[in-house]
DNA sequence: ACGCGGCCATAGAAAACGCCTATAGCTAAG
DNA sequence: CTTAGCTATAGGCGTTTTCTATGGCCGCGT
């Protein structure tokens, strides 16, 4: 049965004229009355009786004809339901990202992305990377942003580098002074956070490899806190650039740049699973926003 | 669109396998690649993901799908909504009956009827023979059954004679008298019913035509009330046949050959408007009752 | 009365389409 | 390194669909 017999069913039975629905179908008369023809064989029942002035429905027309109009409205609202989610006007985009993603970076974005696609419902998952990861092969989530990591089933695009910056708290000594080295640095208190997360061991490679021991003296679960123990000059911390960016702004901690040590820095991406084929609605519409803007920086 | 595109769609998404799916389908591989390309050109967007263990939906897929199911599902309820017309196990049946009819006809053959078609639904309108005519061509009923009358617009079918009989209470004198002649049925007391029926007019035509002038001493507006007057010895009535069959044999009422009077009687007949094509369903099944039972005699 | 116009059905030819078999290309597993 | 299991592609064939042109029917208006 062809979606084009049903709708010419429909078109002839609106108008209970072959001519004229043909016309506004686009197709030639001869046409049209062939796929009556087709469609009443198929189903082994005259559907219309003709009569002198055009075609009249028969009982059994009238039988068929609220299930004609299911089938093709079925149809049109999936091609509507299709068309949507290209546009990314409507549907639902489920993330997975990175506990200081989740926290500072992906609000500015989401904000952004809900502004652009208002009717698409987002969701979050936050975790670490590895277990968003995880949570991604599991297809709980359509996109991560977490930190560069490889699996053969995923591909990943680059966001940016996330800096480690020491922050100390205002009118710290390492404020004032041009110079701060390394060896300045290990004798301070450390705040660590995490001991699970990978800043904590990115952190501690980064000493290890300058042959420093670090004195740590505080390890917290959460960036927040850490940066709020900084500011009670509990200790000085290296933390996530973007985590910090408001409160440098604010002048409430003091970045200081180690003399003699390289720049310490993850790399961000976003993740998705080879599997899926090309991006997609949302999906699509979500990595063009990224595209389209420097996430590091809309923080 | 083909709906075996569709088809072929749902049957993959389910088994994740083309290969499968055509086996299922009876085509072969190649074919149902082919209908699931034309249905993804169709809607612009690919619906699977291939991957090395088989085909997995893409979003856009799993967005199309309940569209796919809803519009599969109403195919195949119309189809089963055909099929349960055509055998008439389902639908819905409008009669029209003229009074006499409905009453004394009517109900053994829908007895009948229902017992055979449990599931159909019936409805029965009732007027006089013209009334229900105009109902017919209003297209308010599908069937009537009427006293024969011709319109250019329906088509009829014999169905029974009904012949009026001249009926008189138990010990009535007519009754014992071998021979009861017109001009003795002139003397007695005569109830007429409803002067707005054909009935009415037939009976008085009878008597005009046999140049006997009946003495009217009571007119009703129906069959029943005018029984009941005969019982009570109230005057003698010429009434349908089908409509004292009851009383005849409970001999509560007594029928009279009158010897030198044509016998009177009407034509009953089905009537159905031309232009709805063959009869169908639940129409036909009544008619193929109608045409397998003697009406007359059901009653 | 008679032609005209509007209706659906039919005929025949050209084009398009769908289906098949066979095969290629790819990857994972043995 | 082959094999097995996917899907995609190619080419040929048969059917179907579509078109134009025409037929037949009936009602209407001149």
């Amino acid at each position: 049965m062809l979606l084009a017999q049903v709708e010419g069913f429909l078109e002839v039975a609106r108008r209970g004229n072959v001519s004229r629905a043909a016309e506004a179908m686009f197709v030639t008369q001869p046409t049209l009355t062939a796929r009556l023809h087709a469609l009443e064989r198929e189903l082994g029942e005259p559907l219309f009786a003709r009569t002198r002035r055009g075609m009249k429905l028969t009982d059994a027309g009238r039988a068929f004809l609220p299930y004609a109009e299911r089938a093709m409205r079925a149809v049109r609202d999936g091609r509507q339901a299709l068309a949507d989610a290209r546009s990314a006007s409507a549907g639902r985009l489920v993330l997975g990202a990175a506990p200081a993603v989740s926290t500072y970076v992906l609000p500015a974005l989401l904000q952004r992305f809900a502004g652009a696609y208002p009717r698409v419902e987002v969701a979050v998952r936050t975790g670490h990377s590895e277990d968003v990861l995880q949570m991604l092969l599991r297809e709980e989530v359509q996109l991560a942003m977490v930190r560069a990591l490889r699996h053969p089933d995923i591909e990943s695009i680059p966001l940016y580098e996330e800096a480690l910056v020491l922050v100390v708290p205002p009118g710290h000594s390492f404020a004032e002074r041009s110079k701060v080295g390394i060896a300045d640095v290990a004798s301070e208190r450390l705040i660590f956070f995490d001991r699970t997360s990978s800043y904590y061991e990115l952190t501690q490679a980064f000493f290890l490899s300058l042959g420093v021991t670090p004195r740590e003296v505080m390890e917290l679960d959460n960036i927040e806190s850490a940066k709020k123990m900084v500011q009670r000059r509990l200790g000085i911390a290296l933390l996530p650039r973007t985590a910090v960016a408001g409160e440098l702004a604010a002048k409430t901690l003091t970045q200081v740049s180690v003399t003699d040590a390289p720049a310490v820095s993850q790399k961000i991406v976003v993740i998705r699973r080879r599997d899926q084929g090309r991006p997609s609605g949302t999906v699509a519409a979500f990595l063009n926003l990224l595209r389209d803007s420097d996430p590091a920086a809309v923080a």
